[in-house]
DNA sequence: GTGAAAGCGCTAACAC
DNA sequence: GTGTTAGCGCTTTCAC
């Protein structure tokens, strides 16, 4: 190993004090021109390379953020923290990953290990299984700048940046309602997660707008999974009144639902509109393929990492910055084959020339 | 902001010196059973968290891993982080993430990136455009622990971790021939990468042991994309002998098979076998289900951190380690609808009466 | 089993 | 515009 190099070596070589090299690798304003081009030559020249340890130690600053998600294998969370790396390394900032695999316990640990780290910030996206926010808690009580992303928590106030899930399932809902499907039915998500909840909020707005009662019979408590969509097809054809479309909660849940309408040869869409939910990448492949909504999941990354961002620069000093507690993004809705409309009956047939008559 | 902690603040309280407390803390063996209970639990109740920046700089190890990857966006890097991850934290080890996008600047700036948070390792997989790897030999040359995986190099002696590419084109060729497919064709990747040239040889091995002759008219130049598909379905449906199955280099060149094929109103898998490569999330879930090679990502994510743990532990002298110089994965076979076998023709139905009879 | 003291490589306050 | 100097918080060698 070649002996390792310092700015003491630098410094000596060029006949100034470390001190000088310093400043001038750092483009210290009082450092003259020419010294500033003597020294960073002399360090290209020997292959020096600054060390961050020492320097982060002396300033106080890591440059670095630590990133928690539930799993990086998870397509979701992979696009959001390629948004967010993205925007670390234009700014200087590194970024450290740790996965809690939905778990509490690694949550915390994670915590731990981004504080004995020293990370300038942390994004975070809360583990499903998460109800005790002890741990985040002591990250505000230590000023560490914090910003959720996707998985937020309401009680505590932590800046945060999501996708508009309410209007998200309002604009899939309103579609199918446009389309021509006439009983919408909807398969929940698990209700102790606020995006759900909103998606059932959405659901329903969009009924009310459009003058269409609502019917509980129509709601079927499910999951994110092929199975629950597959479950609720079945219970969805036990009802007297057959629901002629769903807006499932989440792309995976339609595509059970997809799944079990073929099972019992239901024609999608002719018969029966399925809208999903995440724009999942195999949905655009599937037959037929899948309408859903898109969470913006690489814009999420980014304006997660942008606002976190802007709360250092302003704990910094930065008082132009104006901050933003909660950054809420438009879902991008991708019409696909699935909810294309009802193939006319006779009867509305008949109806569309009455009126086509009367006007 | 609460004034900062250190280990001298509990030296203080407990009446003992800094390098004591430094020590219990650190488990070192010099140090009384009491001295270690009385000091952890004083550390427990201060709140405080060693500073990992200073026990760096001092230490001269950052218990810090680089990873390299060209995004994290991708399915398969996800994945594989997801792997990497999972054995880094276990081992006491934080990991760095970069992207590179492909692109070899990208690629030199991580690595300068990593030198200058001086990681104590570097698992890389390496981006399409880079022929140049003086910035790999710069890691060698200040002997850094250096990984490669997926995406490697056989001229630098650098150990890695692949999935055994030709095995798993094997594979799924004498897949197809067992299912009774003749003319047997495959759509190449770009043979600057050697994953996409082993699967060729994985091919034509297979086509080999089963004494069929080869047919370069039945080898058509793709790429990794729907479009390439689409395109090979094209050109084979031009020629005098059209084949009856395809061996695509990845599921989406598969996924543009499939959808060339419907689109000719082909019958898969009656009429025309498919198989793809890399066995991506919407491969089950498409009509007909696409047959795939699972590369094993998650493992090739372990085992690379776990080769690069190896090397690292070697270095601090444990001479029981025998390093390996290259790990190569088993891959996996998923036999799905698309590859099932040909509806016998009258022909050959005829043929199979005779056999029976004969034997 | 514990204390004393030096120093990892850098930055920044204070000189001049 | 540059030199001097004092640490940042920890680990570790050398004492005893």
């Amino acid at each position: 190993m070649s002996k390792k190099l310092t700015i003491h070596d630098i410094a000596r070589e060029l006949n100034l004090t470390s001190g000088t090299v310093s400043r001038a690798l750092n483009d210290h304003p009082r450092i003259s021109t020419k010294t500033k081009s003597l020294v960073k030559q002399k360090a290209l020249e020997l292959n020096y390379h600054r060390n961050k340890i020492a320097s982060s130690l002396r300033s106080g600053k890591s440059h670095t953020i630590g990133v928690i998600i539930p799993s990086a294998e998870m397509n979701f969370f992979g696009s959001v923290v390629h948004g967010i790396e993205m925007i670390a390394s234009n700014n200087g900032y590194s970024i450290l990953l740790y996965q809690t695999e939905e778990n509490t316990l690694l949550e915390k640990k994670a915590i731990e290990t981004f504080l004995i780290a020293r990370v300038d910030g942390i994004l975070t996206s809360v583990a499903k299984e998460t109800v005790d926010f002890s741990h985040y808690q002591e990250l505000q009580k230590r000023h560490i700048p914090l910003v959720f992303f996707d998985r937020t928590n309401d009680e505590m106030k932590v800046p945060s940046v999501v996708v508009d899930d309410c209007k998200g399932a309002f604009m899939a809902t309103e579609h199918l309602i446009k389309n021509g499907y006439k009983r919408i039915a909807h398969v929940l998500g698990p209700q102790n997660i606020k995006g759900f909840q909103d998606r059932f909020n959405g659901y329903r707005d969009a009924l009310k707008k459009n003058n269409i009662a609502t019917d509980d019979k129509l709601i079927y408590q499910g999951n994110i999974s092929i199975e629950a969509g597959k479950a609720a097809v079945d219970y969805f054809f036990g009802l007297d009144e057959i629901p002629d479309a769903v807006f499932a909660v989440e792309d995976y849940t339609a595509l059970g639902v997809i799944k079990g309408l073929k099972e019992r040869k239901i024609k999608i869409p002719d018969e029966f509109g399925v809208i999903g939910f995440a724009n999942e990448n195999f949905g655009e492949h599937i037959t037929p393929s899948l309408s859903s909504v898109d969470q913006q999941t690489v814009e999420m990354g980014k304006a997660a990492m942008g606002l976190l961002m802007d709360i250092i620069a302003k704990n910094e000093g930065n008082n132009e910055i104006v901050l933003r507690e909660k950054i809420v993004l438009e879902p991008l809705f991708y019409f696909r084959e699935s909810s294309k409309g009802k193939k006319p009956t006779e009867k509305s047939q008949h109806d569309k020339l009455l009126i086509a008559e009367l006007s």
